[in-house]
RNA sequence: GCUGGCGUAGCUCAACGGCAGAGCAGCUGAUUUGUAAUCAGCAGGUUGAUGGUUCAAAUCCAUUCGCCAGCUCCA
């Protein structure tokens, strides 16, 4: 008779005797929901398979399709047996790697020849196969070097690579059919579980991220407890195109990019230009109100000076060089320079810190070109960017302030956004201690606001540790806006200094910081996070005059004439269309408001106006117009910005 | 930069070795219309660029520029 344990199961806390050795499926369906509607299980906190079995006393927690877990364990399944349909159809490939990510899984794989189209359905037909046949997902413990020996067998280099790397003397294995993977699991029981999924696209990636590496092919997909939810997915991917910043950005005529031009550069159009014009000007107001100066440095500054600031050695292959008169200059691609030549124009006391610079400065950079994306990677791209010149006891209160600055600006916009800090990465300047204290002064700043932070080790720029404020695009993709970096290295390399109350001088602190990043790319982002429907402050035509028939065009050139006279940002479609037609095309265009005139309006001179969702608004006067769109902008603005833009 | 896919009219796409086409947009005319597409006609192209194969190239090949997905890198 074995002896029996005490399993507490979780949530509720119901407390079960047992044999030891009982299986993890057979406590679980003793509580009343059936076997089959769980997939792994939670024994004591840490993640195992259904036949797991229970050897002590235990708290359990049933993992269903339904908990938030479970849609990972399913999608790393769903990996394994994409490897099990592409070894059974290309032998010969080595497999590397395949989690699940945050909306899908991968695999890597080692072929002679790139996975097609056609490919892709064949795996996905024998995927199916797979499921259909329910196949066991069992777990098998077996020790290091037996492991590596398996694999050398069978030629897997990137698993006996990976297993040469790990301390544990035991691994695991697991098996589905004749499909063996070294893994910690845990799985779904088998196979039939996966019932939805889609392999939706294949790329060439390197074998543990590093370009140095031998090119894998990773075949993307994703995967579903049921099709309505990848129905759903699907849909969303959809959605997400027509939200997509580059397709609205030639649909709203905001701006474009041109071969002839070159790759990278951003050509605004008359509304996308507005639209920069609006947020410039609400930027420079917002620094001046905190206590910033507006400064402007030249593009061109002598490459001696660069060599001087360490970007030469550090950030040369980003920077484009050109002579003047025989002497080489380069193109900036950060601002900083002439900040630091402007604090150094005189002797600064400690009484003017701390100093902070601002300039909407235009910077170069060289970027690869497989990396250009839309606006929002770009190799021409504006900053609205300071340097924070403080002592050293100031550094923490000034970070504490950028943060709140950044969270007031994401506020009107209504982002929600992540917050990293990176830390020290190879090929950096400065010393140890210098990196210590001020990644402590980020740390603690955060931790003073009670914000959540990842962290990113060995990521921070060559000069400084950084905070990086993360918004995300149309399809969830992560890009960096707001950064906050502690820079040490500069003021030591440009011997900045003040005189301290002590008459002594000493070295200043250094603080870059950006607070919607580029320009360009906060542009982007906000296009899809609008989906080109910008909120009246934005918006580069806030009203759209139809007339209903051509008899009324005196009366709307006059309607537009006075709106514009308070400076509301009016046109009128002029075209003998009917009313539908221009009510359409404004729609389309995203007009915030569509001011309808007929000869009912022309009578009690006043306007129709209807608002893009559709609603219609009682007769108005324009003046009265001007008024609601003054209101709706300083609204939609959180009281920053009003009619007074143009 | 790397792997793969792709560049045809302003836009979205068809033709995939044999006369370069459609819808929308544009222009002209008719229509004067009440809240998401009025009708008719006209015009629009060295098929991204360069070179090659071929009797014949948008189509096949090479180079190059650009775009897309991902990797690497980053605001």
């Amino acid at each position: 008779m074995p002896k029996e344990i005490e399993v507490t199961v979780l949530p509720v806390g119901n407390k079960l005797e047992v044999p030891k050795g009982t299986s993890v499926s057979e406590i679980l369906g003793k509580m009343g929901r059936s076997g089959d509607s769980w997939i792994a299980a939670k024994l004591n906190g840490q993640l195992v398979d259904l036949t797991r079995t229970v050897e002590e006393n235990s708290a359990l927690e049933g993992i269903g399709i339904d908990s938030p877990a479970a849609i990972e364990i399913l999608r790393h399944s769903a990996a394994h047996i994409m490897a099990q349909a592409v070894k059974s159809i290309f032998p010969e490939a080595r497999v590397a790697i395949g989690p699940a990510i945050e909306a899908g899984f991968y695999y890597d794989f080692d072929v002679a020849r790139p996975f097609t189209q056609d490919d892709l359905e064949k795996i996905e037909a024998t995927m199916r196969d797979i499921t259909s046949q329910k196949l066991a997902f069992s777990r098998r413990e077996v020790p290091r070097e037996e492991a590596i020996g398996f694999f050398s067998g069978l030629g897997e280099k990137y698993k006996v690579e990976l297993l040469e790397e790990f301390t544990d003397p035991v691994v695991s294995f697991y098996q589905q059919g004749d499909f063996i993977d070294l893994c910690r699991g845990p799985h779904i029981p088998h196979s039939g579980f996966l019932k939805a999924f889609k392999l939706t696209s294949v790329a060439g990636a390197y074998w543990r991220g590093d370009e140095r590496n031998q090119m894998l092919q990773r075949i993307y997909g994703t995967a579903f407890f049921d099709i309505k939810a990848l129905k759903k997915y699907l849909e969303f991917l959809a959605e997400a195109q027509k939200r997509d910043h580059r397709r609205l950005g030639k649909e709203l005529d905001l701006f474009s990019f041109s071969d002839e031009v070159g790759a990278g550069m951003v050509i605004y159009h008359p509304k996308g230009a507005l639209i920069r014009h609006i947020l410039e000007n609400f930027e420079k107001r917002e620094h001046l109100l905190r206590g910033y100066q507006l400064v402007i440095g030249p593009t061109l500054l002598k490459t001696e000076l660069w060599k001087k600031s360490g970007h030469f050695d550090h950030y040369r292959e980003n920077m484009y060089f050109t002579e003047i008169d025989e002497q080489s200059y380069g193109v900036k691609p950060m601002n900083c320079l002439s900040h630091m030549l402007i604090y150094k124009s005189k002797i600064r006391s400690y009484r003017d810190l701390p100093l902070r610079f601002f300039e909407l400065g235009t910077v170069h950079r060289h970027e690869k070109s497989g990396v250009l994306h839309g606006l929002n990677r770009v190799r021409q791209f504006t900053q609205d960017d300071a340097h924070i010149l403080c002592t050293p006891e100031q550094l923490n209160d000034e970070i504490v302030s950028i943060i709140d600055f950044v969270a007031e600006v994401m506020g009107i916009f209504g982002f929600d956004f992540e917050m990293e800090i990176s830390t020290r990465p190879e090929n950096s300047i400065g010393s140890d201690e210098d990196w210590d204290q001020a990644t402590g002064a980020l740390t603690k700043a955060l931790q003073q606001k009670g914000l959540d932070f990842h962290l990113c080790e060995g990521e921070g720029a060559f000069y400084g540790p950084k905070i990086d404020v993360k918004l995300k695009d149309a399809l969830d993709r992560r890009w960096q806006c707001a950064t906050i970096q502690c820079d040490f290295t500069l003021p030591e390399r440009f011997d900045l200094n003040y005189i301290g109350a002590d008459g002594a001088k000493h070295r200043p602190v250094m603080v870059h910081r950006v607070i919607l990043g580029s320009l360009e790319r906060f542009l982007g982002v906000l296009i899809e996070h609008y989906a080109g429907a910008f909120p009246a402050w934005l918006a580069p035509v806030q009203a759209m005059i139809v007339t209903v028939t051509d008899a009324q065009l005196d009366f709307a050139r006059g309607v537009f004439r006075e709106l514009r006279g308070r400076g509301v940002r009016a046109e009128v479609d002029m075209r003998s269309e009917k009313l539908g037609y221009k009510i359409r095309e404004a729609q389309l265009q995203k007009v915030p408001y569509m001011l309808v005139i007929g000869d009912k309006e022309v009578q009690q001179e006043a306007i129709a106006p209807r608002k893009r969702d559709g609603t219609q608004l009682d007769l108005m006067t324009p003046s009265q117009f001007a008024d609601l769109v003054e209101r709706e902008c300083l609204d939609s603005s959180k009281g920053r910005v009003g009619l007074n833009v143009i």
